[in-house]
DNA sequence: GTCTATAGATGGATAGAC
DNA sequence: GTCTATCCATCTATAGAC
């Protein structure tokens, strides 16, 4: 046959990867499924052929966003605890990624919705979160500074986000790096004695 | 005249308040106005005597909101900084509050879609805000640290709340809790030198 | 597999009776 | 000020043509 059955699942991940953006920024509940198919110049009819459900494109986007958020971490070049947390710290709570929610971390934007999600989407986000804060670990040599560490950077663009100014939004992102770059690397020092 | 006109506020306020539950149970896009209503045994035709649009409740529930989130930071019986945190750190970071989103702070519950709100709202909320901060900034001694504390807890809960299990859940808000107790007394004692 | 068309429900918001 | 009734848009999901 002309197109092998591989082909339907990478179709599938191409809506995926178009609707990713669109329900980051306009967030899941308020984002229909035909706006989302409109990004990839179908209608919502083509949508059903792929999914059973609009509950199922939300499942199915929690692994595709944080496996791009674990490669982010992965790309980072330092290989010292310090060095490699300041470089994490410009990345993560950055002007830039307060503004641009669509090309951004799914937590800040879609965290709430997860949380009010099925328990299948969620156990699905479980097990994604369990592979970052192993990988995390291994950075920061603790599990209980990994879970916290990511708590707090999705909470930090959170709050700068809900902000009206970018002078605003900006006292939000540099406290929290100055705090976090102080307090880590005195905690990194602590579990090194 | 029988009903003074302050009496049309105090029916404002209840809808606000009946409506607040609700609004950060089930988020607000996903939420219809005659639900809310429902909540204080009114249809959705008197909302629109007090609420030009339903954008204007959501802006209206922002100082409602973080005013009883202020209030019950004021009511923290500590007045030893290390003290005062343990108990607020217990009492935010909680499992109930994990589970009763509609009890609980609106921060990682509608975060994301104040985020998404019309600049009057995100107006608001900077305002309220900023008396929060200035409050937290008495008891912790530094700004900084008074905002990378609030993005840190409302993370947490966020966290928690997309977790499928209360075990998983009771992980992230332990790790939350042991972390920071440890890092910021730690960093109030820096600042005592 | 994607289209158009549409069902069936619900959304925000308005009009007019009382 | 609140009610019922309704407008109109949009939502999720399905049916049938191609």
């Amino acid at each position: 046959m002309r197109y092998p059955p591989e082909h339907k699942a990478e179709k599938r991940q191409a809506l995926i990867e178009a609707s990713s953006a669109l329900l980051k920024q306009g967030g899941y509940a308020a984002t229909g499924i035909d706006k989302l198919m409109e990004a990839s110049g179908v209608t919502s009819g083509a949508f059903y052929s792929h999914f059973g459900s609009k509950a199922e494109l939300l499942q199915a986007l929690v692994p595709h966003e944080l496996e791009l958020s674990r490669n982010a971490w992965e790309s980072n070049p330092h290989t010292e605890p310090t060095a490699w947390l300041e470089f994490e710290l410009e990345r993560y709570l950055n002007i830039k990624h307060v503004r641009h929610p669509e090309a951004g971390c799914m937590l800040p934007s879609l965290g709430a919705e997860i949380a009010r999600a099925n328990a299948a989407t969620r156990k699905v986000f479980e097990e994604e979160m369990e592979k970052g804060v192993l990988m995390l670990e291994q950075k920061l040599g603790n599990a209980d500074l990994a879970w916290t560490f990511i708590c707090q950077l999705v909470g930090a663009i959170l709050v700068a986000r809900a902000m009206p100014t970018k002078a605003a939004q900006l006292t939000v992102l540099d406290a929290n790096k100055r705090i976090l770059l102080e307090s880590l690397t005195r905690t990194l020092a602590s579990f090194a004695e």
